[in-house]
DNA sequence: TGATGTTTTATCGCTATGAGATAATTCTTA
DNA sequence: TAAGAATTATCTCATAGCGATAAAACATCA
């Protein structure tokens, strides 16, 4: 047997065993929906356009599906291609799926008269958190007129363990449902001030649940203090948090709590359902 | 032979020609992501959650797309189910897209702290919006405390017809090219105020273009007026408009135009890169 | 309480669809 | 202007996903 002739061109198609297994394993799964979702999440700030050929790479598909699924959301509208430089970017419908959400969202709505007092009330910054997993989103965010960070948005994720909204939240889950998700969490200090530690984190959720209410201090932005209380759905279950969020320069930890902690409950109290 | 006999079970799916057509049409299409996404805004405003049945009927897909696409989209994390009433909605994760779209784009990139300088000076509302057709949508914004419009959101659609930042973009459009847009839109009065036939159109888009801003006054909510100017691209192309809102309560049509058409005139040529 | 209709979940066979290869074309750059 | 790289177009084949339907769970009402 000659071990130099060319092997017949294999036609292989990932790996069959593999894909045999995810597919039995799900059979309802559109697998293509997936990726198309990993093409447009390949864009960011590190990458405002995209080549095929890096789109390709960035998302670990071969240039044939790449192609395939850049065509197809360009056609639906969710990117654009230069004609010039051949590139691709995200354009302004991406915020379509997020106002749907916005728009359909219970909680938003309950919420945001709530969270409009007390933008007025006090004059600094109000937002909306859910969590989801191990991080808490941005969803709704009433911006102060004196510090106006421009690098939290609606849509913003940040870990649970180091925000005061994810600290809130965790405070009205059981005790290990809460430590949960602190041990699936990559633990790590953003700054000097991050608590991070296993047990330091256990008991500033222990203080919060005793408290209404958790703090943060400098823990992922220098001189940004936040003060958060959860909100409760109809079973009681922490489905959101509010917080203020304020310049360290402008009060004192002391201040913080004492200015702003009955407000912040108040609110949470207000929107919960419980 | 009998005509009472069953039909053998025809196992046809859509309309085999008219499916042979689309696919010949465009073969790169990806089938999967367009039903995907029509089962994401299915939901709304109108329709917060909704049952398996619901989703077939809103989309026109028959119960069995239906069942794989809501489980595809609750596997990937866009759609939540409830355990007990078996009804899906959506979550926070859709948020990540626009969240993508915004870190990538260069132009809000650049407006970004024009738009914060305008919010402080002004004390008014502030938009950046661009166009998508025959729409324009809302993608940065920058509450007044004295007005809190909560309709108005990030991702917020509105005609291109009867809103400033709309004229202000068609105005440095070549006039076919502005009325090819007036000419696709579906023309009708919000309210009595509304500017909305075509003549009158293409009137208020060459005193855009004159002037270098556009003005709408209560065209579509009653007591909102607004101001705007293009922002252009580097090859003179409108890109997106700046626009300042205020309560016609608060200033006179007069008012409106001295206060603050400069302002909004110098923003959208400080962000623009002609 | 059982009977009946409705909705959801699970499963299956078939084939149009989409994967992957590659050829043709266009764009770079040296 | 030739070589190389990237993009676009096109083809074939295997299987992913479609559509049907059966089974199970729920709801409704006599």
């Amino acid at each position: 047997m000659s071990m130099s002739e060319t092997p017949p061109r294999s036609r292989r198609r990932a790996a069959p065993e593999e894909a045999q297994q995810t597919r039995k394993e799900d059979a309802l799964m559109v697998n293509s929906v997936e990726k198309a979702f990993r093409v447009l999440s390949a864009f960011g700030r590190q990458h405002q356009t995209l080549s095929l050929s890096q789109v390709a790479s960035e998302t670990g598909m071969d240039i044939s599906s790449a192609q395939r699924f850049t065509h197809t959301l360009n056609k639906l509208g969710y990117l654009r291609k230069d004609a010039q430089t051949k590139r691709f970017e995200l354009t302004a419908r991406t915020l379509d799926l997020g106002y749907h959400f916005v728009r359909s969202s219970r909680l938003v709505d309950r919420a945001m008269p709530y969270l409009m007092h007390l933008s007025k009330e006090t004059e600094e910054t109000i937002n909306l958190t859910v969590r989801d997993g191990t991080e808490i989103i941005f969803v709704s965010r009433f911006l102060s007129r004196n510090v106006l960070n421009t690098d939290v948005i609606i849509g913003t994720r940040m870990p649970v363990y180091c925000t005061a909204p994810g600290i809130a939240m965790l405070s009205r889950l059981p005790e290990d449902e809460a430590m949960a998700v602190i041990d699936a969490s990559d633990l790590k200090p953003y700054t000097a001030s991050t608590v991070w530690q296993r047990d330091a984190l256990r008991e500033k959720i222990r203080q919060a649940a005793a408290q209404g209410y958790a703090t943060a201090f400098e823990e992922v932005y220098l001189s940004d203090a936040s003060i958060a209380a959860p909100i409760l759905d109809h079973r009681g279950q922490p489905e959101a948090a509010v917080n203020i969020a304020v310049s360290c320069s402008r009060y004192s930890r002391e201040e913080v709590v004492s200015r702003f902690s009955s407000l912040v409950v108040a609110t949470a109290h207000a929107v919960s359902r419980i």
